[in-house]
DNA sequence: GTAAGTACGCACGGAAAGGTAAGTGCCGAA
DNA sequence: TTCGGCACTTACCTTTCCGTGCGTACTTAC
């Protein structure tokens, strides 16, 4: 039983490439994985799952977030293909950044994430001060 | 409409508190979401939904990781309460590595964001590719 | 006239992540 | 008898991350 991983069943190799393997490096979505699970990548989806927003509002909305950092995580995630961007090229710089149809939904899935930790916090410290105090 | 996290409606205070809040900086729900969305922290959860594991099967198994970073990452894991580690005092030593029930849920989460990843990688990667060529 | 805001790019530097290699103590296999 | 495996730990060093500060081209506000 149980070697879902290792036996990864027969599946025509063809699709095996097709479809991408987090378990061997190489994989090309181990990069995509690492943009949408990177520090700022997890809090500008989940940011951005509210709507389109401009570069000095996810700036405010997301706070901790260096300038710099922000237009790169940006960057990443538009190139994926998860953040479209538009800029109105008018005087004042004005730029609208908003998720894609892909977007949404791997900004879905790490909203999962994110608010189960948020909700089992408690349970999560718990389960670590019990550790700390008496594992016995 | 959708100002869903700005507005974080009226929950008490106490609520927020006990919940954990990912956009603010200091809250330890980042801690959390930090080692589960690690490099290594994704694969060691998904590679061991599978069940009970090794040290050494899960190092052949998840490919790519170093010793170091395996024990690491495995310690990280279980002050979060997420691994159970159980350790047999025979002489060639011999410990196993499970996922505890909060374990169970979380790597259920991470699980679908990889798989969707996985899944999609094709449409990603053709995402990126239109970029490249000609975004017009 | 000066400050501030907008959406970045660039360069510097410290901190952290993470790989490599070696050591540990004991055993079974070649 | 030397080698390799188990489950690590430690030291060292490279790579990457990421914050800070400065510059831009222009406008509105004071």
């Amino acid at each position: 039983m149980n070697d879902r991983i290792a036996a990864t069943p027969p599946a025509t190799l063809a699709e095996l490439l097709r479809r991408g393997n987090v378990f061997a490096e190489q994989c090309p979505s181990r990069e995509v994985l690492k943009h949408v699970t990177s520090r700022w990548g997890v809090l500008l989806l989940v940011a951005l799952l509210a709507g389109t927003q401009r570069f000095s509002d996810l700036r405010r909305k997301v706070g901790g977030i260096s300038e710099k950092m922000l237009a790169q995580t940006l960057q990443w995630l538009e190139a994926d293909g998860f953040v479209a961007r538009i800029a109105h090229p008018v005087v004042p710089p004005h730029v609208e950044y908003s998720l894609t149809p892909l977007g949404i939904e791997v900004a879905g899935k790490v909203e999962v994430l994110a608010d189960w930790i948020e909700f089992n916090l408690p349970a999560i410290m718990a389960a670590r001060a019990a550790r700390e105090s008496g594992p016995d």
